[in-house]
DNA sequence: AAAGGGACCTGGCTGC
DNA sequence: TGCAGCCAGGTCCCTT
């Protein structure tokens, strides 16, 4: 699942090789992507169409390209989403592959990989072509030749051009940002874990004032951004925390230990190339070189604890699952007395 | 107002 | 063997 680091490998991807670029022609294949553009795809062309790259900028799980006149293509990968460049000869090679009386050319096209077809490097690579053009939801044509793919299998994620507004604080608005604005829809997302001018000591006062479970608040992305249930789960397991613990509880060393725990997770995958912790792999005996030693409890039921040897427990959580150790994270019935900050 | 829960989506997997 | 149903999860939106 896209999350922070798989976000971030796309954006470095796109500022070398998109930036300065020209658009000119704009193809949305699938109306969901750009469910969220007033006026839809029609709307979505006029305004990008012409338009040259000037930044590629991230904040949390979203991503934009701004453009020279003040607005910015918006995306979010969603579930399931990746933005490819390809060349023109890949471009070229897919079209040879779609034809009619080309037959002959689609079994070796076909099982090559997404890392074959384009010029940067997808966070996900075992996609064959025949699966991501199947799943192509919106293609623009580059100046210089070649094309930006938008592709996604379950549609979660979306395309949306808008304008850039001021954040008010001067600052810059994430990651690659030379200037201090932000799309509109980005205003109410939080600043990152690897965001250089995220105050921590603010983010931890703000978490221990919320009302809920520390896992909610690692989701919230108005809160913190960029953490997904793959890397909280993990975040959560290395700081020895249960998922549901009361926010209100915790010491502010514990939550701060929280943030610098799943700051490490996530550097650490972007430091492979923002490889994907995606749950299919989990269970792909031949692709779990990675992923197995590095993923502690997530999608792990039933395994032992890298750290005790305990069970890994599987728990139903917000519709969908905490992975965790019992024994490494337990639950207190209530708060022990060294749990509560003096004086409250 | 803050917090929680459901909807949205597709394809791989499970179990009957 | 075929097919229905379950599961995965990020974000928006609605309810409490």
């Amino acid at each position: 699942m896209p999350e922070l680091p798989e976000a971030e490998t796309v954006r470095a991807g796109l500022a070398t090789h998109v930036v300065g670029r020209t658009v000119e022609s704009v193809s949305v294949l699938h109306p969901r992507t750009v469910r969220r553009q007033p006026g839809g795809p029609p709307e979505l062309a006029a305004r990008l169409t012409g338009r040259t790259v000037t930044a590629a900028v991230r904040r949390g799980k979203y991503l934009w390209l701004s453009l020279d006149d003040d607005q910015a293509l918006l995306a979010h990968l969603g579930m399931s989403g990746q933005l490819l460049v390809l060349s023109g000869d890949a471009v070229a090679g897919v079209a040879a592959l779609r034809a009619p009386g080309r037959p002959a050319a689609a079994p070796f096209l076909a099982d090559r990989t997404v890392a074959d077809l384009s010029v940067t490097r997808p966070p996900s690579t075992v996609r064959t072509i025949s699966t991501t053009t199947a799943h192509l939801r919106a293609r623009l044509g580059l100046s210089g030749g070649g094309e930006l793919w938008f592709v996604d299998q379950r549609t979660f994620g979306h395309l949306l051009v808008t304008e850039l507004v001021p954040t008010g604080d001067g600052a810059p608005g994430g990651h690659g940002s030379p200037v201090p604005a932000l799309p509109g829809p980005v205003a109410h997302i939080a600043r990152d874990l690897l965001d250089p001018a995220l105050d921590v000591p603010a983010l931890v006062s703000r978490t221990r004032r919320r009302r809920t479970e520390i896992k909610r608040a690692l989701l919230d992305q108005a809160l913190v951004s960029g953490v997904g249930n793959i890397y909280a789960d993990e975040a959560l397991w290395r700081s020895r925390l249960h998922p549901t613990r009361p926010t209100d509880r915790l010491r502010p060393a514990a939550v701060r230990e929280l943030f610098t725990h799943a700051a490490a997770v996530m550097r650490e995958a972007l430091a492979v190339g923002g490889t994907s912790f995606d749950a299919l792999y989990v269970d792909v005996d031949g692709a779990a070189g990675y992923f197995a030693r590095s993923l502690a409890v997530y999608g792990r039921a039933g395994t032992p604890c890298p750290r005790c040897g305990t069970p890994v427990r599987r728990a139903a959580f917000m519709n969908r699952s905490s992975f965790f150790c019992a024994r490494c994270q337990p639950l207190p019935r209530r708060p022990a007395p060294d749990q509560r900050p003096a004086g409250r």
